[in-house]
DNA sequence: TCTACTATTGACCGGCCGGCCAATTAATAA
DNA sequence: TTATTAATTGGCCGGCCGGTCAATAGTAGA
């Protein structure tokens, strides 16, 4: 009883002074709602109610609302950068092995993280877009790969190494980005049948399409 | 001289009314400009001085911004719900024929309107989406041809005919949704060559590998 | 011509929103 | 302890924004 007197005391003083932890509460609070509602459509006022902290601690910590957006799509692209970064530094193997194992681990970042679909959607309408130098380290490490697969005779040479990665990121990307439309589709008429839909059954069918269409003959 | 006089009278008495050409105008202009900023971070003024109209005028037509904003996007919709319905009713030849055709006129849907590819970004963002019978329509039309293309063997069957629209759909709008980064990234290290991504080359390898993934074996 | 209707306008309002500022309080170094 | 710095707060402001309303003016039908 006595701690939890202390926890409700607190909000009074809050946590003792954490700056990195208050920055950390703020982006992650504007991470979901700008997500969700849009960052025009988010006053700073609820990131700030959601973060349990004050509308002019956002501003000290990160100047203006324009500069916490751009701050939280850059955290928000960092740990997906990292992630397949170390995939693709590590991956030892074939050219197909390391292709599938990275859409299937781009399909689960999509999967997982209910955020990242719409933040890729967010991406693409906003002008300034803070992530362009990790993007293109992944794109040249992987255009890399490709072109000595190609070399290899594993994959087919008449294709654009960065048209192969456009094709499966936009297959994922795509998938995730229509999912809820195409179940309220299902529901409004049951001429699809739901069942055959998974997200599992589709990633198998893009993996199918996408390898037999970039298999050297 | 004198009609010119008569013209610059008009803006006092504007064109005689005429209430259909107005939302015409509204509705022109909201597209734009939603399309572009997004629609809460545009201000119905905005809207109404670039339709040459009062804000009320606004509000007198469409009720309010968010009516108005469902407006825009099934207007837009349905521009390009009609000409491929027409083309996919119309045609006759295989299925890989339509197919390629479907896939072309997507591409140059994307490419002559510059709202497309944000419009369809917009569509991924907001929750209600009012083209989902339009979609519905094209989608059914769709699997039904390519079902019975399965059955004559013309294309894989082991694949879901919903799968496959999906991805080529995937292929033409993730292309025009991140063209402009991939330009800047172009411009940002010389390691890509711009001349290998035009839209035409990006479209054919495109369609190699989607119909390379599809093929009956 | 008169009347009823509605497109169109301009003025206005309450509320919210982004940002600022002065004051307070905790950490830190001297 | 004291002084300095920086995190944190609450209050405030100017401006904009969506929406309303009463008034005006074309327009179509009786």
């Amino acid at each position: 009883m006595t701690t939890a007197t202390l926890e409700n005391q607190a909000p009074a003083t809050r946590r003792r002074r954490d700056p990195e932890a208050t920055k950390e509460a703020i982006l992650e609070a504007a991470e979901k709602l700008f997500v969700e509602l849009g960052p025009s459509a988010t006053p700073t006022s609820l990131v700030a109610k959601e973060a349990g902290v004050t509308k002019s601690l956002i501003h000290h910590h990160f100047g203006s609302k324009e500069d916490l957006w751009l701050a939280v799509r850059r955290r928000h692209f960092e740990r997906y950068h990292e992630a397949q970064l170390q995939m693709l530094k590590s991956h030892e193997g074939d050219a197909e092995s390391l292709l599938r194992q990275s859409i299937v681990a781009y399909f689960q970042y999509l999967k997982e993280d209910t955020n990242a679909a719409r933040f890729m959607a967010w991406r693409t309408i906003e002008d300034e877009d803070p992530c362009l130098d990790l993007e293109h380290e992944l794109f040249s490490l992987g255009i890399e790969r490709l072109k000595s697969a190609q070399e290899r005779g594993e994959v087919r040479s008449d294709l654009e190494p960065l048209a192969i990665i456009k094709t499966f990121l936009a297959m994922g990307l795509h998938w995730y980005q229509t999912k809820n439309q195409l179940c309220e589709l299902c529901q409004q008429i049951p001429g699809l049948d739901p069942e055959n839909l998974t997200d599992e059954s589709y990633l198998e069918d893009s993996l199918k399409i996408f390898f037999e269409g970039i298999k050297a003959r």
